[in-house]
DNA sequence: TAGATTGTTAATCGATTAACAATC
DNA sequence: TAGATTGTTAATCGATTAACAATC
């Protein structure tokens, strides 16, 4: 699991590469721009295959594609988002998820005074067609952005229709199947780790 | 460090019971509840002092207020926002972080239309005027809500003029002094990571 | 007092780093 | 070929879990 939250740093720092048209990059190299140990980040990329070559080093556009896919980023994913309230309007707008293959659907929230309203180039729908909705539009994942209470229920609701993946961003930790992935943004834990650094400084 | 990202959520976890005023609970208890093992739970809690009683368990107040103290929610931080789109406009109306002590003292954006708008009770000042406004305003953080493109010059600014801690929602590594705490939030790492352990679900 | 539960030590597990033979 | 750098094994380090004596 440790591995899995670096893979996408890797993944960020190659595209970056990728950019500046650099081609080949040595595990060393890597370590001094990204942070990691060289050996570390020979490790991690040997959990997944050897992609490198003795004496050379790795291919970066060939590792980056390599990442990629084991992100699962080679393939599109269908989104809703629930809770068009600011964040939820913040990350339908940022076009860089749709970029990497993740595209929101549809915006749903259950304020009648939302419901209807034009974002980009969708109407907030009424939270109550949630179901209909995943069924008909073949919905991988689903994103919350509204609070805490509620949540819950929301969660129930979307795995009782077969979400596959919740993103959260609501400040609670959703009781699902073990087969429904759910992947949190608490930023109120964020906001306090920073507070904790910051006092250690002193 | 690992101990550290879990103490957000013990004071969260102990919030709630709060609430629904428990007054003690036993380390068996809050395994239950957050799943943590027990015993994770006392070594994590007994790097800090001993907040438990023998027989009893842990006084749930006295505890929520000792893990408060911690992570340094006993005083309050002054912040500036920069970068006054739908994320930080998302993060200045969350009204959670000023309950638990962090108050937004300004909103700042670099776009011409933008400065001047009101935003809550803020109006929107020129990006320009940052490093005035951090020295006779005494702002211990920065949230930093803007593109990757510029994000290391910000830094760099607000590093000059004394910041503390930055709080930062750019997906790009600032470079910073040691002594400057950097706390990152990445929603495509995020997201990506969902990604990955939605393949593995197959 | 007896029962419950902590604080703390020891054992285990997993992750990181170091080292180097393999090989491009 | 010689130099560079990986892949991989072994060593170290740190974090988690188990166990239990201390004690409320």
């Amino acid at each position: 699991m440790a591995v899995i939250r670096r893979l996408p740093k890797y993944h960020r720092y190659l595209g970056d590469l990728l950019d500046k048209d650099i081609q080949r990059i040595s595990s060393k190299e890597l370590s001094d721009i990204i942070g990691f140990t060289a050996s570390q980040i020979r490790q991690d990329l040997n959990n997944f295959g050897g992609f490198g070559q003795q004496g050379y080093g790795y291919n970066v556009e060939a590792l980056f594609n390599e990442i990629g896919k084991i992100l699962g980023l080679d393939r599109e994913y269908n989104a809703i988002l629930i809770g068009a309230g600011n964040l939820g309007q913040a990350i339908a707008n940022y076009s860089g998820f749709r970029k990497a293959g993740f595209e929101i659907k549809a915006l749903f929230d259950a304020n009648p005074k939302m419901i209807g309203l034009k974002i980009r180039e969708f109407e907030i729908l009424d939270s109550d067609d949630i179901e209909n909705f995943i069924k008909n539009n073949k919905i991988d994942i689903a994103i919350m952005c509204i609070p805490k209470n509620g949540a819950q229920e929301l969660a129930n609701r979307l795995v009782n229709v077969g979400i596959k993946g919740i993103w959260n961003f609501a400040p609670i930790d959703l009781e699902v199947p073990q087969q429904v992935i759910v992947e949190n943004v608490n930023l109120t834990e964020s906001l306090f780790t920073l507070s904790y650094l910051m006092k250690e400084e002193q």
